[in-house]
DNA sequence: ATTTCGAATAGGAAATAACTATAGCAATCA
DNA sequence: TGATTGCTATAGTTATTTCCTATTCGAAAT
């Protein structure tokens, strides 16, 4: 027994009629008759008496009539309930950021998306572009935004908001350098951890200005952009990080940059593994971010 | 989107594998692929995530889940209700029976079938044999109970209890006749209307008693059993009738009857059209009714 | 008695579902 | 790192099912 006969039954049943059922379904008599012949086998009864020119439905029939239509709408509001559901933005967004983005970006640009929709919540795990990047290879997230890309076979990275890298340290250390040849190889210097994303940018621009980072003067390597930016305020040292997180202390003055050439630009990605399909909310939440991102 | 996908769609959903659900089914693995394939295409939406050695459930697939589960059991639950509509007996129970069946038979049978089965009801019609075989004919009844078989094209018969004829009359009639040659063609004699089961019998016993009824001194024709009888009571004539209906009479010797050589036994029978399917209760009214039969 | 209407049957064509064999891909092992 | 394993996808066929046309059959209407 399938809905197909049932669907065929339940319009033979409404017509009374074999050969109107047929029109009606764009189906031959004989089809209609040979569907029947097997639904009444499968359900060992007879469901309709052929009385020569008319039918006339059993008590079987009677009896199995609405349930076959309950059972062929059920089946078509599975269609629906899938449509509705890509529709329906709520729901938890569990996503793996970096430090920057998660500590300065994606705090704002979330309640955005919460009042548009206020169903979804969210929750923002925050720790290097590394360990959030092995984090989606391994499914532990729909989502990250990440500031590098460190496995481009299978995630996807989708270029997002621009961030800017600056040489910054306090009064102390910038105003000995600011009018002199560059003295970065002296200045004591604070370096984010392998894995990092800013140091991994810092890096391939440090290469690019031909400035040895091994003969830098390393006074410490720490684990995050936090711990980085209270170390230089507590005057530890000088060090290369992103804008956003000393917006603060550089509009009042008790920090400053100065500029090392050319400007330090990186993209943050918005990364996803390939393989998965995103979940309504998150499809959302990436959507949006792309928007706002360009 | 038919039912057997998602039976297919619900096994590799639960084992998490379609090659699992392949054993689990009997189905090879890739003809699993293919269903699970075209199911997306009609939802339009990925269901599985198939991440090289597993699969991932997507949210479509969580949602679908539980829907298709349902309507499989649904779907199952139709063959249960056939079944079961089998088993139980109730509703209405609309019976045509001619005189005697109608009078004598039926209400103390349908009593007893209560007893055992007191969902049903019963609603008899008394008519004469011809009547009910035309209603039979035309789908009036489900159930007959006649007196003698008329349309055995169409309808089925099947012998029912046994009924016996007797030449009865007021002693005033009887005594006369009773030690003497018979003297039938010259009491006043009552007949019934043609079409009855009576009729027809009686008919059929005079035949063979090469008695001639033109010849007879029929005094009127009464449309029902109880009318002879009581037209007999009152003194108009004497009659042939089922022995059930004046039992009593009988008994006390209002009415007697004299024996016309060989017992006018008949049969009733039990009239079904041979193509209509019969309903639950009168399946079991039928068997119950032939049990009691012989 | 003939025609008409509607379902059943027969026989064959098209569509679908199934199989086997094999390729492809990620995870695990050596 | 390369080989192996475990699982799904694809290709190519075969089997089954569905559906069709043509026709027959039976009951009802003319």
């Amino acid at each position: 027994m399938d809905i197909h006969q049932l669907r065929i039954f339940a319009s033979v049943y409404r017509n009374r009629s074999f050969s109107k059922a047929s029109e009606q379904l764009f189906i031959s008599q004989p089809t209609i008759s040979e569907h029947i012949k097997n639904l009444e086998k499968s359900l060992g009864c007879t469901l309709f008496d052929r009385l020569g020119r008319k039918i006339e439905p059993t008590g079987e029939a009677d009896l199995i009539f609405p349930k076959a239509l309950q059972l062929i709408e059920d089946l078509e509001r599975i269609n629906d309930l899938v449509l509705k559901s890509s529709q329906r933005v709520k729901g938890k967004l569990y996503i793996g950021a970096s430090t920057i983005p998660g500590n300065y970006m994606l705090p704002v640009l979330a309640a955005n998306f919460r009042n548009q929709y206020p169903e979804v919540s969210f929750e923002i795990v925050i720790a290097d572009t590394r360990k959030i990047t092995d984090m989606l290879v391994s499914h532990e997230f729909f989502l990250g935004i990440v500031g590098a890309s460190m496995e481009p076979k299978i995630l996807n990275y989708e270029p997002f908001l621009d961030d800017e890298l600056v040489f910054a340290g306090t009064p102390k250390y910038m105003a000995d350098m600011s009018n002199k040849p560059l003295k970065i190889h002296q200045v004591p210097f604070l370096l984010r951890e392998e894995g990092s994303g800013t140091r991994k940018t810092m890096e391939d621009f440090l290469q690019k200005m031909q400035i040895n980072l091994k003969k830098m003067n390393v006074v410490a390597v720490l684990g995050s952009t936090d711990a980085i930016k209270h170390a230089i305020k507590a005057g530890l040292g000088t060090s290369i990080l992103s804008r956003r997180a000393i917006a603060e202390e550089l509009a009042n003055g008790s920090l400053l940059e100065i500029k090392l050439g050319e400007e330090m630009k990186r993209s943050f990605y918005l990364a996803t593994h390939k393989k998965r399909t995103l979940p309504a909310q998150y499809k959302a939440f990436y959507d949006f971010l792309l928007a706002r991102g360009e």
